[in-house]
RNA sequence: GGAGGGAUACCCAAGAGGCUAAAGGGGGCAGACUGUAAAUCUGUUAGCGACGCUUUCGAAGGUUCGAAUCCUUCUCCCUCCA
């Protein structure tokens, strides 16, 4: 069976630095599991580890896209498995590290992804039928076609209505029934890093400042120049949406430095939300250890047990 | 000094005698999540031993079967004329 490890916790815990010191230990290679670091360009907002660190440790599937590309889940589970599978082959640890919950949940849990790309001309359909005749019609087309699903999304959630319905026209199956997983594909260590919520919360503020310092807007207005905008996937990520605004003349500068802190904030939370749910995850509260290196030991220990000494 | 306007829950803001523990928005908290996921959506938000009870609409009195809504006084804020 093929072993992985996973380095999961919200975003500004410390994921990257432990996870180097932890990849030297084990003589492991860290796979990113972020949606927005795959993005060349975007360093800064997205808190890539330093090319000094990548030094230290192999980094995959980090920088592989422009951000003008519309990278999907799917792009990233198949990369991770090649990445997995070929540290396996190698002797290496392959070790996920991020905060991307669909993105681990989706390797980890090997979900089904049916080989048919979504088609833009399908979605821009359903988009011209929901502005003619609102997101109401659209609900009672899924309910006809997956009750289940409709039960379980509600008559608001427009982007995963209009997948439902395009996944319906792809395959002319219920979307429900094909979202299937394969747990146990891998021999699993998932370790969850946590903090007590004003303490992440304090980081997260300091660490936005810290963007800004560094050139977080400079950052974007370099991206805007290049052409990428807010349409593009890659542009909805926490900070460079904001900045863009302020660039665009939307927000003020203190709205935009409030904004970025705040939807942080709220993506943490979420972070939690998802994690929690994943009931294989071991957490470690940092809050807890003066010495991040007793806290090393401990993964350490634990990874050891469950992945190498087997 | 004179003339008006206003004080509503964490914040902004509706409400103008019973249907109001009080619309809406923000923020907070909780949750969901299978090809946009740093996205998107949902629930909840006075207190409590909670299908009921207690305390809320600047403060204190009063009118009324019944008040955030009407009257009186007081406190604070704003605008305008001096």
């Amino acid at each position: 069976m093929l072993k992985l490890a996973a380095l999961v916790g919200p975003t500004a815990v410390g994921k990257t630095e432990l996870a180097i010191k932890l990849a030297q230990k084990i003589g492991g290679e860290i796979i990113s599991c972020d949606s927005m670091q795959v993005y060349r360009g975007m360093d800064i907002g997205t808190a890539k580890a330093s090319p000094a660190q990548r030094d230290l440790v192999p980094h995959h599937l980090i920088d592989i896209a422009e951000p003008d590309l519309n990278f999907t889940v799917a792009d990233y589970q198949r990369l991770a498995q090649q990445a997995i599978f070929k540290l396996n082959g190698s002797g290496r640890i392959p070790m996920l590290v991020g905060g991307t919950g669909l993105y681990y949940q989706a390797v980890v849990d090997n979900y089904d992804f049916f080989p048919m790309e979504s088609l833009q001309t399908i979605r821009a359909q359903w988009e011209q039928i929901c502005s003619d005749k609102g997101i109401e019609y659209l609900f009672k087309q899924l309910l006809a076609i997956d009750p289940a699903y409709a039960a379980k999304v509600g008559g608001n959630d427009k982007k995963r209505i209009i997948r439902a319905l395009e996944v319906y026209d792809l395959t002319g199956r219920p979307f429900s029934s094909l979202q299937n997983q394969n747990k146990d594909t891998y021999r699993l260590c998932a370790i969850g890093l946590y903090m007590d919520r004003t303490e992440l919360y304090a980081r997260i503020e300091q660490r936005v400042d810290a963007m800004i310092k560094e050139g977080l807007v400079e950052e974007v207005a370099r991206l805007r120049e290049k052409g990428y905008d807010l349409s593009m996937n890659s542009m909805q990520a926490l900070g460079y949406k904001q900045v863009y605004n302020y660039l665009e003349g939307l927000l003020t500068y203190a709205a935009m430095v409030y904004e970025i802190k705040k939807e942080t904030r709220n993506f943490a939370k979420r972070q939690y939300t998802w994690f929690n749910r994943d009931k294989r995850i071991h957490w470690f509260n940092l809050t807890e250890f003066s010495n991040s290196e007793i806290i090393l030991e401990k993964i350490c220990d634990l990874m050891e047990g469950q992945l190498i000494r087997v």
